[in-house]
DNA sequence: GCGGAGGCCTAGAAAATCTAGGTGTCAGAT
DNA sequence: ATCTGACACCTAGATTTTCTAGGCCTCCGC
């Protein structure tokens, strides 16, 4: 009966994090990717606090792991604190930095949508260092610092204001070249090319052929980017067919790099969306940039 | 920028940590005697903080420091979480560990009035294991792992259901032995032995001397023990005049190894509390026994 | 003008956390 | 039936984080 207590500790928190990850993806290697360390980390991490409670989290398949009653039980809560934690430490954050900003974006949106327009959108907010930071998926914004999202979304997202900023349409495109050459006694043949093909919108090919009954084409076919940018720019060096996504191609439409190889306009269920945190919606800079988005959206719009 | 993105990370949890138990205490060796590290210590942290964020949180003067305007803003959300957090690894934790009850006590509750009934308390939960950790103010019970709180409070606590369990009053006492040198012809004074102190209930004496207007004798002097028991200890040893506080010294008045030294019993304005943190109200053990020590309480009252 | 309290610094010690590399088990494919 | 890939596990040692020790500085109150 110590007078001067020893101080019965909180687990760590490593340990914390890496349970609540797990215990949100039922597996440890994709609870290490997030976390980026390895999955030995993260089983040493709950192993850890397994031992500090005295009882098991997960049960161990050889295939994979789940949750016993008493974590599943557990891991609202937890997740909820963490939240909580990030977004504390984000307004403290950004009240310290006031005039930055930080967007996370679709590689293929801020290469080929962004990019051209961070030149303006730092001249009309002048002392505003704004970064950006692409990734396939939107971040938790809640854990992770950023202020905005620019992403391809069929639906809104609960906990996070989603902007639709415009519909898209698929149509397949090539240099003036190349499109001379598809055009066959007045009627165009898309045959003789290479598709390009985007490897995370890999079925864009296959759902416009699929629309307009083009079976003949095979869509599976052709070199693979991982960035949609690459295709793109492939494309303009006349090296086949892309199936552009008119949101993003339509400068080199308008500026006659490009020209569609079909006038049918297969439209996605997708579409660029802009994203704003719950936290972050009474703060004025970020409003203000969000409307400078929406409105350069819809100007570009206006051009399709 | 990159595709697969290096992960703003947040900072480290130790950092927010210790800023936050320095804001609270606006002290950085009051901070680092909470988290039972050197003062060192959380000056690093809350400097390896504050060049994360970028700016200062504290100001520091050569006497103490202050909290900056955005330090003063960020402190509550940064508490709320961490609190948050406590409550749901407590809550795992007693999921995992259902049979175990931690109470926290002062000492002199601890080992007076808690010590000599565990042994039925433990006979009437078996299987039950119950701990106990005797400290001098109650824990944050948000984030120290203890189920429920034995201490002298003048006030209920938010946050805390408070019971009072007893009121409590200050008589002095002493061995028979003893008694009998202090009447002289029909009338008590308490002269001529050592007037025993708690050091943390340091005017206990002076407070009883003041309600009986006994002037003439020095509250100031004689020795002082870190614990009540022991003062109760020497007491109990004929090595003088003990300020008994009821609730602790009623077993010894009715066994007669102590006396009361007048029949003037002074009120305190303070007296035993039951503390049951919010988040323990429904869990059923912890009610179960806190019923107990109230009943076991009132037992122990009537015989006074 | 001295002593103590509080904060600051730095180097090195201690502890926490992570990686590498190898094992075992299963499910689905060949 | 066997192979292969995915996943979890282990351990030892590397790496990073965190802490302590010990000395310094500044201010306040005596």
């Amino acid at each position: 009966m110590a007078v001067d207590p020893p101080k019965l500790r909180l687990p760590p928190y490593t340990a914390l994090r890496a349970f609540e990850a797990a215990a949100r993806h039922s597996s440890f290697v994709a609870a290490a990717r997030e976390l980026c360390v390895t999955p030995a980390a993260v089983a040493q991490q709950v192993k850890a606090l397994e031992a500090w409670l005295g009882g098991a989290l997960f049960e161990r398949h050889s295939k994979g792991i789940a949750l016993t009653p008493q974590g599943r039980h557990a891991r609202p809560a937890l997740s909820a604190a963490m939240d909580q934690m990030g977004l504390a430490v984000q307004n403290l954050r950004s009240e310290m930095r006031g005039s930055e900003l930080h967007i996370a974006a679709l590689p293929a949106l801020a290469q080929l949508w962004l990019s051209p327009r961070l030149r303006r959108l730092r001249q009309d907010f002048p002392g505003v260092q704004i970064s950006v930071t692409a990734m396939e998926e939107p971040p938790n914004f809640k854990r992770e610092p950023f202020d905005m999202g620019l992403f391809y979304l069929d639906a809104p997202r609960k906990d996070v204001r989603t902007v639709a900023l415009a519909k898209d349409h698929l149509l397949p495109v090539c240099t003036p070249k190349i499109l001379k050459t598809l055009r066959v006694k007045g009627k165009i043949r898309l045959h003789g090319h290479p598709l390009l093909h985007d490897t995370v919108w890999d079925d864009d090919w296959a759902r416009w052929l699929d629309a307009t009954s083009m079976h003949e084409v095979d869509a599976t076919t052709g070199p693979q980017f991982s960035l949609y940018s690459m295709a793109l720019q492939a494309a303009l060096d006349g090296e086949g067919l892309l199936m552009g996504r008119e949101c993003l191609v339509a400068p080199y439409l308008t500026s006659g790099k490009l020209r569609a190889a079909s006038p049918i306009r297969v439209p996605l269920p997708t579409g660029p969306n802009l994203l704003l945190p719950a936290h972050r919606a009474d703060h004025k800079l970020t409003q203000q940039i969000a409307n400078w988005i929406q409105m350069s959206f819809s100007e570009a719009a206006s051009t399709f």
